[in-house]
DNA sequence: TTCATGGTTGTTGGC
DNA sequence: CGCCAACAACCATGA
C-alpha cells in the first residue's frame, strides 16, 4: 500500500530537530518536501537582496542535505490555498505536516490550508519546533495570557520544566522523484525571480542549515566565550560581529533553538557562566518571550488597536518617516515579525520597557564603544574624513575642517533632521503626557484619585 | 487593597 | 578615566 505525504517547508528549514518531517517520513512511503513560493509574499513584504539570497541558498542547502537521504526538494511556486488542492491530487496525498508558526498571517492561512486538507481527507500533523516551548502552553499555564514581563516568564517556564529534547535529524526519507524534477521543482537563482545577482553585498553569512551547524560548532568551541557572554556588554557598532551571529539561521529555522539550547547547556554545565537576561540562554529567552506576547496579543506590529502598546499621538512626519521607514524589515537578515515588532515597542517605551525618559543619545552611545567612530567612517564614507573630536556631530566641524574633510556638511551630507536636545525634551513630555492620559483611561472616580495622586506627588517634591 | 521591588544596554556633569 | 547623583517619578508583579 503506497502512502503520500507532504511535508510543508515555511520556517524551520532544516533536517535536524524537525519533528514534524519525522512524522512525515513515519506515515508515508513517499514523502513530497515542498517549499511554497508565495507570489502574496515579496509584494507585501519587505525583503532585501541579501535576505532573498540567504533564503535561496537556505533552500539550496536543504534540497543537497534531503538527497542525503534519498529525498528531493520541491520548489512550487503559488498561493498555498491554490497549490495544495493540486498537489493533493496529483500526488494522492493522505498526510500533510508542517512545523507550527505563531504569526497572525500564518496563522490565518495554516488554518484554512487545514480545511483544505480535510476537504481532501488529507491528515495533518503539526508540531512545534520553531521556539522552545509551545507558545500556547506557556500562555495557558500563566492563567490564559501571556507573561508581560521577562522575570514573569522565567516563573512560568520553570514550572513547565526543561525544553523538549531535540528530535534526531531523518535517515530515509524517500521520494519518488521525476526525471525532471530539477526543471519543475528546482530552487530558482535570484535572476529566475527577477533579481539583479550585482545587487548584493559581500556574502558574509551564507544561508543554510549546514552554515548554521558550522557557525554553532565553531562557537560553542569558545567555551570562556561562552559562559562571560553578557549581552549589554556586546558592541552594536562592532565591525566585526560581536555576537553570535545565529540569529538569521534561527529565523529561517536553519537552527533549532532547543538544538542550540542544550549545545549550550553542555558548556554551562562544566563551568561558571552568565545568566539569564544577559546570557546566551537569556537571549534564547528573550525571543520566546517575544514570541509568546505575539501570539497572544491582537495587532502586536501596530500602536492602534494593540492592548499591551502605550497610546502615543506621535507626530505623522512624511520626511522623518522616509529617512527611517522599513529599514529594520528590508534590510536585516534575521527580521523576525515577533522580535522586530516587540524590540521596537520596547525601544520606545511603549510596552515591556516604561522608563521613557531614558533616552538614547546617537552622539552618545556611539562614542561608549566606537571612540574613533570606525563604524560610521565605513558606512558613511562621505564622514570618513572628519576627525574623531566631530565625527559624532559633523555639523558642529568649522568650516574649515569641513572642507579638509571633503564634506560640507547640508551641501555634500544632509544637515541633521532635528535637533536631538530640543525633540529628546519635547518627546520626554509628549511620553508624559500620554502615559499619564493612558493611566486616567478607566474615567470617573478613578481619574480623579489618580489625578490628585500625581498632585500629591508633586507638592512632596516641592516640599 | 496597598505598597515595595526590580527592571538585559541613558545621559549629563561634577568630583 | 571612573564613579556617582540628578534627571523625574514609569510599569507588572507579588507579597
Amino acid at each position: 500500500m503506497k502512502t503520500c505525504a507532504i511535508h510543508w517547508f515555511r520556517k524551520g528549514l532544516r533536517l535536524h530537530d524537525n519533528p514534524a518531517l519525522l512524522a512525515a517520513c513515519k506515515a508515508a512511503d513517499d514523502v513530497k518536501p515542498v517549499f511554497i513560493l508565495d507570489p502574496w509574499f515579496p509584494k507585501n513584504a519587505n525583503v532585501g537582496i541579501n535576505r532573498w539570497r540567504f533564503l535561496l541558498q537556505t533552500l539550496q542547502n536543504l534540497d543537497d542535505n534531503l538527497k542525503k537521504v534519498n529525498s528531493r526538494l520541491y520548489v512550487v511556486k503559488g498561493k498555498p490555498n491554490e497549490v495544495f488542492p493540486k498537489l493533493f491530487k496529483h500526488w494522492g496525498v493522505s498526510h500533510l505536516t508542517f512545523e507550527e508558526d505563531t504569526e497572525p498571517y500564518a496563522v490565518s492561512r495554516d488554518s484554512e490550508i487545514q480545511k483544505i486538507a480535510k476537504e481532501h481527507n488529507v491528515e495533518v500533523t503539526s508540531c512545534v519546533s520553531h521556539t522552545l516551548f509551545d507558545t500556547q502552553r506557556t500562555i495557558s499555564k500563566n492563567g490564559g495570557k501571556a507573561p508581560l514581563t521577562y522575570q514573569r516568564l522565567q516563573t512560568v517556564l520553570s514550572s513547565m520544566g526543561s525544553p523538549p529534547k531535540p528530535v534526531e535529524s531523518p535517515t530515509k526519507c524517500q521520494t519518488k522523484t521525476e526525471p525532471d524534477h530539477d526543471k519543475k521543482y528546482g530552487v530558482p537563482s535570484l535572476e529566475e525571480l527577477g533579481k539583479s545577482p550585482e545587487d548584493c553585498g559581500p556574502l558574509l553569512f551564507p544561508g543554510g542549515e549546514t552554515e548554521a551547524l558550522r557557525r554553532m560548532e565553531s562557537m560553542i568551541q569558545k567555551k570562556s566565550w561562552i559562559c562571560s557572554f553578557e549581552k549589554p556588554k556586546t558592541e552594536p557598532n562592532s565591525l566585526e560581529p560581536s555576537t553570535t551571529v545565529l540569529s538569521p539561521y534561527l529565523k529561517f529555522g536553519c537552527l533549532s533553538p532547543r538544538l542550540f539550547y542544550y549545545k549550550l547547556q553542555e558548556v554551562y554545565s562544566k563551568a561558571k557562566h552568565t545568566s539569564p537576561p544577559v546570557s546566551l540562554h537569556g537571549q534564547l529567552l528573550w525571543r520566546e518571550f517575544f514570541y509568546t506576547v505575539a501570539a497572544d496579543t491582537a495587532n502586536f506590529d501596530k500602536m492602534e488597536g494593540n492592548p499591551v502598546c502605550k497610546q502615543i499621538p506621535w507626530d505623522i512626519n512624511e520626511e522623518y518617516l522616509k529617512a527611517w521607514k522599513e529599514v529594520f524589515e528590508e534590510y536585516l537578515l534575521d527580521a523576525d515579525w515577533s522580535l522586530n515588532a516587540g524590540n521596537w515597542m520596547w525601544l520606545s517605551a511603549s510596552a515591556f520597557f516604561h522608563q521613557y525618559f531614558r533616552v538614547y543619545s546617537p552622539i552618545e552611545f556611539g562614542k561608549k564603544t566606537d571612540k574613533d567612530g570606525n563604524y560610521i567612517r565605513k558606512y558613511v564614507p562621505q564622514l570618513s574624513k572628519f576627525p574623531k573630536a566631530f565625527i559624532y556631530e559633523p555639523w558642529k566641524a568649522p568650516l574649515d575642517i569641513q572642507k579638509k574633510a571633503g564634506c560640507i556638511i547640508g551641501k555634500d551630507y544632509p544637515k541633521a533632521i532635528v535637533n536631538h536636545d530640543q525633540m529628546r525634551k519635547k518627546n520626554i513630555e509628549r511620553m508624559a503626557n500620554a502615559y499619564n492620559s493612558n493611566k486616567t483611561d478607566g474615567g470617573g472616580e478613578k481619574r480623579k484619585s489618580e489625578a490628585s495622586s500625581v498632585q500629591k506627588k508633586k507638592k512632596r517634591k516641592v516640599e
